[in-house]
DNA sequence: ACCTGAACACCGTTCAAGT
DNA sequence: ACCTGAACACCGTTCAAGT
């Protein structure tokens, strides 16, 4: 038995998140899937939720490559799809995000970055930062509404009309409509911005 | 001893809640507040989720008065001010709704209402539809986001300039920004229709 | 019809003691 | 430094049995 390495930790975790869910990611389950007593967890990270923002990292990580496209708008666009696909790539990976982002429980740099995107559409910093949170609000609860139906469709446990499949407009569609509507309101403020 | 009424219990939980918040809003601590074992909640409400679901109905109840304003842009903002308010009225509100929403658990009408109004300002149903989730997303994550950070904030747990007291723009201006983001979009995607 | 008693199968967290 | 053993103080849910 190797020691316990916090990176280990995370990668258990995640694991156990893809296998099971959220709902079954305890700290019991995680010390017996590494072999260890629940306790031994605990010398690694202080609790639970602060175990669960490192597992929140570990999937926010590929927000941290840079934006291919040119253009502001297209650049945020690219960012909220990559965060989107990011949270979708994990079971409930969605949920689990937005509690530790909103718990401030995460050390991503993905309000920074979508701020930065903001601010070179031409919004001053506090403005940006303040559009950047309402992009990532929409993604976060985009996404886990999202997450949970495809969730509920697959226990049977939606009414046929809510089924994603019978959905005349599929869910990336959906997102992107919404996605657009504020594109188009930081725009029309910058229109105005400079041309009062 | 009163016979245990749907009614009696649901505000049995709200009072939990205020008091003590959605933590300590177990099933064990409500039996307890209304001098009946655990088990008696059972033949009222099928499981823990569905109660919550309950409560959330209560909290979104002022939803259902009318708008008053004239205009469907000025409509959807006090809707969704109401809306931020009927959360912030209760200890962890907005996590609880945010919840209950995701979780499709709550019979109150807040999507329909919304759509009602996106409708009103011009967009086809399918759009409007659209449009009021987006906006629905945007309330709730804001002011999950405010609420957790009033709560981090009495606890003494954030970073001081973290702190909404020494925020230089107050939770209320910062809410009407990211609304106003939609509006304008909305708005740009009607002209654009009318006008192409 | 409505509720109790008592159990089942779990939780997160702590901490003395071991190595 | 890192982990075990064992406990503490809880959970949600079920269900025979009572009234």
């Amino acid at each position: 038995m190797v020691q316990l390495h916090r990176g280990a930790v995370v990668e258990a975790a995640v694991a156990i998140l893809d296998d099971y869910g959220l709902a079954d990611l305890t700290m019991r389950r995680l010390a017996t899937a590494l072999d260890v007593a629940p306790g031994a967890l605990y010398w690694h990270f202080p609790n639970k939720q602060t175990l669960l923002g490192a597992v929140t990292d570990r999937i926010l990580a590929p927000m941290e490559q840079p934006a291919a496209e040119d253009h502001w708008a297209e650049r945020l666009a690219e960012l909220a799809h990559r965060l989107r696909d990011a949270l979708l790539a994990h079971r409930d990976g969605a949920e689990l995000v937005a509690a530790s982002v909103a718990a401030r429980l995460t050390a991503s740099p993905v309000r920074e970055i979508f701020t930065a995107t903001a601010q070179s559409a031409g919004l001053p910093a506090a403005e940006a930062a303040l559009a950047a949170d309402t992009v990532l609000y929409y993604v976060l609860g985009y996404t886990v509404d999202e997450q949970s139906r495809m969730h509920m469709d697959s226990a049977g446990a939606l009414p046929e009309d809510a089924s994603p499949l019978s959905d005349p407009v599929d869910a990336s569609t959906r997102f992107a409509f919404g996605l657009r509507l504020f594109l188009g309101g930081i725009t029309a403020r910058t229109a105005l911005r400079n041309d009062p």
